[in-house]
DNA sequence: GATGAATGAGGATTCATTCAT
DNA sequence: GATGAATGAATCCTCATTCAT
């Protein structure tokens, strides 16, 4: 479909230069589309941000909920939340990108809907951490500052992780999961998490060829 | 002086709307200045920018080599880069906001120059994780991951931290470092650094009334 | 028929907006058809505008001609021209308008071929009011001001009479009748005319539910 | 003043192409500046025209007002309007157009505001043929219908007159004071009335070189 | 120092129109 | 008949920047 190469151009211009700074008709020429011919698909440039982002949010917060829901213990379920997230940002970095950088693009009202959607997700880390916390599993001196510190370092992923190099995602996962389980006190998260890693999914606006190719910013 | 009022303002909006959105007029409105004036105190528009990301790179590198310097024992020198790191991030959350966003508004030299600067910066970590690791003093999987996710999770403070709140800089600089401590293995590592942290300083060019309002992006 | 849908509703948008504010697909909107379609019915915008006008000044002089032929007399002659005038106008007053307003927004050839249907017209009242001053029945100083101000006043009719308001189209003709009458120089025209007044014919391109609402402009 | 210049601009091509038709950049040239100077000096578009209108009805109203001021007699009154409305209209027939026509181009509270000068100003003409009425001296079967045609009959003169022709102003006043007063059943209003008419003034806004042209719709 | 005036380039968006289907 | 896709030209307007005053 057009509209979706449309978008994938979009997030490679977005995520590479900001929205502000990406011209209508760059996006149209990456697609061989006149500019005017865009709004036939798109509406206006501001719907065109909109639709990315909540695609990508809700993709985001749907992941995440299913990780939970993989168990019922609360270090699984960290386990499988940071696995998620970061599997998410690691296969889709320049979609995580706009999302991190451009909800202050969007209009009042709209930016409000979006962060209900982001606020959402981050209820389910919250409910996770109140359960490890209450269950004795996680040990931690401040809990809101921990998960903070959880979910920038996992959204940190799409400022470093090039998803062409040589690292596979599963060692990011890993990786991460074993970063996040010492920072509530737990040595080796990875190795007893029970059931696998649900494999990240890709966005059908993540442009092909992301290569994050660490462009500034 | 009136520059560092300029500054400021640029600051300000850049960090909230970011540099391709702020006008040059909405600049010298918050400072009473006509936008031809402007041109007296600063240049260009990316002149601005310029000068605000190299002093506050610049500041960053220099308190990054200080904390270092305070110590030979990697242990130490991660707590002191891990504190100077969040103290400066937290003081200073707008500023802060640009550098980690701005970087691609720059013409491509000057953004080459500029990531000389965070390179320089980001070399000293790397070195603190080298001599940890010969030392077998930090205990970690994968070194470069494990200094990038801390690096993140330290610049993530930007995105959350309100120093107009109820929590001191400094319980922030405990916690992180204490969270950085356990990702390389070791326990309550604030209560093992040798040595007091160096105060953080605020830039010249941080807005004054710099509450980060969790506003978007 | 189709096109006449197509008129009527242009006629509608011609005479709220104008004709250049006027988009093609608003008017395709109106009629449940897609903006290409038009083209099948109309031609070129230009095409929809001339149609009309031509269509409503045709009718118009014809209207004009045959109530002049109602008599010999220069006084019945004035009455049945007013009486028509008035009555098209009165009954048509969106198309009215769009006469009026809209000649500048033709084509020069083809507002040249429009006008020369106009000067036909107008043809009408300059041979009447020739018959009554050589008559003497016309007591006038000046007889070209005196066609203008009558034709003026009769046109002005669009911009204030409701169709759908209490007041019948055939009291306005009386009214501006014995108007017309008294600016000649003669009381009660109205009572004097031989013969009845021609019904006025609604145009196929007027506007069923044609309220003129004073719609401003 | 370079703001009168593009005001004069702005009613040349406004009362020729129509507002919708006329493009900012085609007012610019008549003035030797770039577009993007004309907001320096007008604001927008519609401010623009809003300013254009806006100053001519409220010279108007002021107009009509000083006329009925002249005399305590209906029909003195009735004189001196007319004179003052067509020799206002005779004078300035360009933004009469404008005027006439491009209310309907205003947003819907700057129209509304629009109308409220307006229909202050109609208020005067009430006043007069109410007096009109109740003392007798104007013999009328219908006074709404009345006022609206002389009314009518008086916007007229913009589309007919031309300021540079052989014909003064001053006849043309004479002449519709007479058909006025003939209308109103009183013969020779003009020979009749108490005092001088005021010399109508001209708006700084209409054109210099304002030859009607008679230049359509 | 400070500013009003000025501008070329470019911003997003809408336009009437065409054409393959 | 009817339409979705497509486009070049034009829309109003804002931009960063310069310069005479």
């Amino acid at each position: 479909m057009k509209l979706h190469d449309v978008q994938r151009a979009a997030v490679e211009l977005f995520s590479a230069r900001g929205f502000a700074a990406t011209g209508i008709r760059e996006i149209g020429r990456q697609v061989n589309l006149n500019s005017a011919t865009l709004y036939h698909y798109t509406g206006s440039k501001e719907d065109l941000l909109d639709s990315i982002m909540r695609l990508a949010l809700l993709e985001l917060e749907q992941a995440g909920r299913e990780a939970v829901a993989r168990s019922q213990n609360p270090l699984d379920q960290l386990g499988h939340l940071v696995g998620a997230h970061v599997g998410i940002t690691a296969v889709n970095p320049l979609t995580s990108r706009v999302i991190d950088h451009e909800l202050r693009a969007l209009t009042l009202d709209r930016r409000a809907k979006m962060l209900e959607i982001r606020d959402s997700y981050e209820e389910v880390w919250t409910q996770v951490f109140a359960h490890g916390l209450a269950n004795g599993a996680f040990q931690v001196t401040n809990i809101k500052i921990t998960r903070l510190a959880i979910i920038e370092m996992c959204n940190g992923v799409a400022n470093w992780y090039n998803p062409n190099g040589e690292l596979p995602v599963l060692d990011i996962q890993k990786m991460l999961i074993d970063l996040s389980g010492r920072m509530i006190g737990v040595d080796c998260l990875w190795s007893k998490i029970d059931g696998e890693l649900a494999p990240p999914e890709r966005f059908s606006v993540e442009p092909i060829s992301s290569s994050s190719e660490d462009s500034g910013g």
